[in-house]
DNA sequence: CCGGTAAATGTAAGCGCTTACACACCCACA
DNA sequence: TGTGGGTGTGTAAGCGCTTACATTTACCGG
């Protein structure tokens, strides 16, 4: 026992009469040391409370079973099912799940990823695929299988487990063409440094396009994440423009502010204006009118993720990436488009 | 370099010509480091994209400025704010947090606070008091600086950094009563390991005592946390209970769900009806009828846990408890006992 | 009873880093 | 010119574990 009266491996020993080596087996591999010897080790560890110094074990051992995520934020509910989902499947493979979270600043993320590969991660899981070469590069030498999610991108370096943006966000601009709408408004998150919501913002472009809408009648603004950023952005919106008759959102919590905005403004959705948001969470359920939306399939991501991981760890398997679908839920918040072009 | 291609300690001294003792110092106090010798270090380091092994680092060291945090669940939102606060206050004192979740279930917690201790944890952020003596005390033998938070408690070995469930509950079970409301159903998280929720329903218990409402009038049911865990309970109360006027929710997530099923149920809030819930979180304010709560100090909780957890590991401050303060929220969801008994 | 094989255990060499201690300078001062 | 005291560096001993390899033990058939 040192100074700080914490048991070693060699305390272990000591104490039940066997070698370290013996001590270590009867940790990591129980089935090749004798019955007896066993319920020796057993003893010595339970009565001097032993737990394995985990840094010395992956310095000798170089693997750590724990697999490390670096998502934008933890404060919004976005990731957190997913994560959930991720968690439960690694655990089921033996794996730790450690989080870390970026405030979406790539300087931090790439903070986070040398954090937790210097932690020995066996394994990352990343949020999109926009990140410097730097740290691509990193992540190749130090060869840490890694996978990026809630995005689709068959020209990055690593394997993607998630929905195409593009296409997600068009069926539901397509929906709102739909109803007749032609003048578009945009709440959507920040572009730069997030692949998602510029995939998802390109859509709406596209699909005016593809549908002969002029795009002067397409008004966007791009916003922090968060239910009051977009409120804010809602009242910006509709100042300026006051001829929109659907506000698209590149997510839920942008689209709830946005509702309760208009709420607040008595302004009576979806008869006077339209709402959508993207992603289907919970929030979206419960506002009232209740939101219409793409739903994505968080947990199965979570799931595939831990999956493909998994094997990307233990079998050094190919390249392979997922792709998830995501579908259309048309709730109250979209409808037709108002006869009158004034309010 | 190894055969995994990745530079070490080694590699950089060679490489700049230095001893290793020199490259370790310039990593962790480069003030000591001649300027020339300096940049030399520093030109190889990043030649060879140079990161510090962890594992190796902590073991030599014994510390790694790394706290960790145990919460019951990432996958909803009451935990996630205080923990980005937190998170920030730790990132301005130099730590980086490490967060894992337990599903509520104390064998996870249990191993999860002994995976973090294992990795080298400076000090650890858990959620309320109830574990049992066991962990208590390894936790003391390993001398981890530990604070629980979002509870409050005099007689745990472990400073408290949060809020009195009990007072908090009984601001808005006053409310009710002071609204005229005497058959009251309450929708409680599970109370077994579960300290906060178990204050809180007993918060309604002693409230109604003391303003002498037969305990006959109460109807409690206990469920998963969960929106759709709080319509199914909702429902079932008033199925059972038809002369209830108040439905009092552990959680506001819990509370979203009732109104929910509510609405649902053509059941109008608050004119049949008043549903409250507890810790002011953003699904409340976006519901509808927007829901009356107790609002918790969730920022400036995880702040000052960081506060006093950096207190802890650096000076070894003494003990010491942070007691913050709830209020109330009235919106609309809590209004005045019909008269009527009968719906 | 012996050689041979398999099972169980021990020995000891690292893993990549930090840091106590020793040593080499260089400058100021007497 | 010799001495005291910085300042910068180097040397080398661990930190607590895993694991290749060596050794011992147990048991088999002949």
């Amino acid at each position: 026992m040192n100074q700080k009266n914490i048991a070693t491996l060699v305390d272990v020993a000591r104490r039940s009469g066997v070698s370290t080596a013996t001590v270590s087996r009867f940790i990591n591999t129980p089935e090749k040391v004798n019955k007896k010897t066993r319920d020796k080790v057993e003893r010595a560890i339970s009565e001097l409370g032993y737990v394995p110094n985990f840094g010395a074990r992956v310095m000798a051992a170089k693997r750590t079973n724990t697999i490390g995520a670096v998502i934008p934020t933890m404060e919004n509910a976005i990731f957190a099912r997913g994560l959930q989902a991720f968690q439960e499947g690694l655990h089921d493979h033996g794996f730790t799940l450690l989080v870390a979270s970026s405030s979406y600043n790539p300087d931090i993320e790439e903070e986070q990823i040398r954090s937790l590969v210097a932690r020995g991660a066996d394994g990352l899981l990343l949020i999109g695929h926009d990140r410097n070469l730097k740290i691509m590069e990193f992540l190749e030498r130090h060869q840490i299988p890694t996978v990026a999610a809630w995005s689709l991108n068959p020209h990055s370096r690593i394997p993607s487990v998630g929905f195409d943006n593009l296409t997600a966000m068009r069926q539901i601009v397509d929906a709102a063409l739909d109803y007749g709408h032609r003048h578009i408004g945009v709440i959507s998150a920040h572009t730069k440094n997030n692949d998602r919501a510029r995939e998802r913002l390109n859509a709406v472009r596209l699909t005016l396009q593809e549908r002969s809408v002029s795009p002067e009648n397409l008004s966007i603004i791009e916003t922090d994440y968060g239910v009051d950023e977009g409120s804010a952005a809602f009242e910006e919106l509709i100042a300026h423009h006051p001829s929109l008759t659907a506000v698209i959102c590149g997510n839920d919590v942008l689209a709830v502010g946005a509702l309760k905005r208009a709420r607040e403004l008595d302004i009576r959705v979806p008869d006077q204006i339209s709402i959508t948001g993207f992603d289907d969470i919970e929030i979206g359920q419960v506002a009232y009118p209740s939101l219409s939306t793409v739903h994505v399939p968080h947990r199965a991501m979570g799931s595939a993720a831990a999956e493909l991981l998994a094997e990307m760890i233990t079998n050094s398997a190919p390249y392979r990436s997922v792709e998830l679908h995501t579908s259309l839920v048309l709730r109250e918040s979209l409808g037709p488009a108002r006869t009158s072009v004034k309010s």
